[in-house]
DNA sequence: ACCGTTCGTCGAAGCGCTTCGACACGGTCG
DNA sequence: CGACCGTGTCGAAGCGCTTCGACGAACGGT
């Protein structure tokens, strides 16, 4: 009876069809492929013609199995109230043309189910390694990230980062370099414009580390400063500024570091009676694309979302081949000066 | 000499570690864990104790390959120049949740790579299922998607859906009803405010299916209307309305399908010299976030992107498990009024 | 003419899991 | 009281790939 067991139809090739239709063993082809043995030009070229005859794919499965390597990394993203959707997008699409170029996939892991969604994709093996984003001063997939086994990058700074490997903008040098730009311009009033108070809230690290390089570039550039966080939606952008030139009406340089208000804000200023950048000089922290969309087209430190995404997945790559990481890699800011900023008008309350 | 092979330090725990543990076979845990045959409830105790004791979790790669599913989707988006940036986020996210439930991750694929990224990963077998986004009328993965091996469910409408799984809100709907909306305030000039050029020359589905929407319910409704499109920033969207108002200032009614335009569009038409809803009604056809961020808050058709990725996610895990799924669902649009319409002044240039 | 290399290839042993068939138990039923 | 059945468990055969050790052939040095 049965002579041959179930022989279930050809569904996809095997490395074994392939191996037969080159008359070759089985592990040349892996070699063909993997070009870890040297395989002369005449195998070489039959096994290739044999793959794409059969239109072989290796099965990501086995390969996993076999190899210990599965080629996928996760992306890790909170998607919290106040995010800035943009930028993570950018952040994203970067993170994924590179792993592409490094021969990797990435799975999308969201954090509805916390850390302990970290902790599954990289238990069972389904990733390589991990990249995290959007990182708390104080966050709780740190710890987790410091126990795992598998190598992970973070996209943003937390309080201590012993043992672990960063990317980020400078946002402390970027807030200072916004003082700096608006003081040497003249102005002695300043404000920064930040991120929804949610954000300060649960301590995420840039809008903190922007608020800190404001402050201490402004004090030492002899400025005063106050900075205030800023809720999302136009309304909420006409309050707060309302709220801010009623109470210091002597402020002629703005900071904003917002993307959702960046909009509105220019929008708000002339009707409050302010003109940019004659009564009022705005400079924003936010992607480039942003700052030239404005009008009138934004000074600007721009966040070089894709550099940042690309270098984590090199170095969550370097780290994934044995290679030892610097532990933080801060990217320098550089203003772009555009239409938004000027010296202050000498009639304004800013006269000393 | 080597009495024992090279034994590797014991990482993570495997199943066979498990059957030792809890004094079972392995395909007795294999079955605790699947549920595919019945276990005493002893047993399964003992196994699930020794599951917990150990830290185990089951090797993705070594599942995938024995089980022949790889408890992944592809989520396939291209991130094409003009793309409502937040709402693909929505749906984005929405997916990844809704798959967490059925026990699946998600696999991120851009589109750099062109259809090919798709026949790779459906190719090796990296993903059970594809969902792809933002399809063209004539979106050269459509054919691809008919001759993949696994099922797959579009986000969005092609020319052609036999053989397919689609789904979508109806904009053709959603556009018939902002127009019956307006024409029932009075209205009887519109204009519709649409996605940049770029989105209906590469013939995205619901740019047009709106247009047609629109332009049928005008005619319908005896309502004049003319329909551009506009591109992403402030100075674009001032300089597309200016034109629009010049060339035809009875217009009193406008449709923007457009969410980076939203904004700019309420600072502008101020400026302009019409006030909103008084000289003109806006109705937006965007995420309810926006529409209610707005200021005045927006009548709109919301994009109810959490549903259709839910309802994506659903379909296709249907498809997965065999059972036949409609070719095409589509939402039924719902008209939310604010307080962006109102009744056409009786002196706007409207009179008929 | 012989030995040591290097090159190219092969066979086989896993990787960790699922699943199929087999089988040892008590019951049930005729 | 034996044939029969359902329940719970086990063993083994893969799934498709990588990788290690072996080995024949070709080659150079002496």
């Amino acid at each position: 009876m049965s002579g041959a067991r179930r022989r279930p139809p050809p569904g996809q090739p095997t490395i074994a069809d392939v191996a037969r239709h080159a008359g070759v063993a089985v592990s040349t082809v892996s070699y063909v492929l993997s070009g870890k043995r040297a395989i002369s030009e005449a195998t070489r070229a039959r096994v290739l013609a044999g793959i794409r005859a059969l239109g072989y794919h290796p099965h990501a499965g086995a390969r996993a199995l076999a190899s210990r390597r599965a080629n996928v990394i996760a992306l890790v993203l909170p998607l919290r109230a106040g995010m800035q959707v943009p930028v993570v997008m950018q952040f994203a699409m970067a993170v994924v043309t590179t792993a592409r170029r490094f021969d990797h996939d990435v799975l999308l892991v969201t954090s509805d189910e916390g850390p302990a969604g970290l902790r599954r994709v990289a238990a069972t093996a389904l990733v390589d390694g991990v990249l995290v984003m959007d990182v708390e001063l104080d966050d709780p997939r740190v710890p987790l990230l410091r126990e795992l086994t598998r190598p992970g990058v973070l996209i943003g700074l937390p309080a201590d980062t012993t043992g672990l490997t960063c990317v980020d903008l400078d946002f402390h040098r970027a807030g200072w370099a916004c003082v700096a730009h608006l003081a040497g311009l003249g102005h002695r009033h300043v404000a920064l414009l930040g991120a929804p108070a949610a954000v300060y809230d649960r301590g995420t690290g840039f809008a903190h580390r922007t608020r800190a390089g404001v402050a201490e570039s402004a004090a030492a550039h002899g400025v005063d400063a106050v900075a205030l966080p800023c809720e999302e939606g136009a309304v909420a952008v006409r309050r707060t500024l309302t709220d801010l030139l009623q109470r210091h009406p002597e402020v002629s340089g703005l900071i904003v570091q917002n993307e959702a208000a960046v909009g509105p804000v220019l929008a708000t200023l002339p009707a409050l009676g302010r003109r940019v950048p004659r009564d009022v000089s705005v400079v924003a922290v936010c992607p480039d694309r942003f700052a030239e969309q404005a009008s009138p087209m934004l000074t600007a430190v721009p966040v070089p979302a894709e550099e940042i995404g690309t270098r984590a997945v090199a170095l969550l790559m370097g780290k994934l081949d044995g290679e030892a990481v610097p532990e933080v890699t801060l990217l320098p800011p550089r203003l772009t000066v555009r239409d938004s900023t000027a010296a202050p008008a000498p009639s304004a309350g800013a006269g000393r």
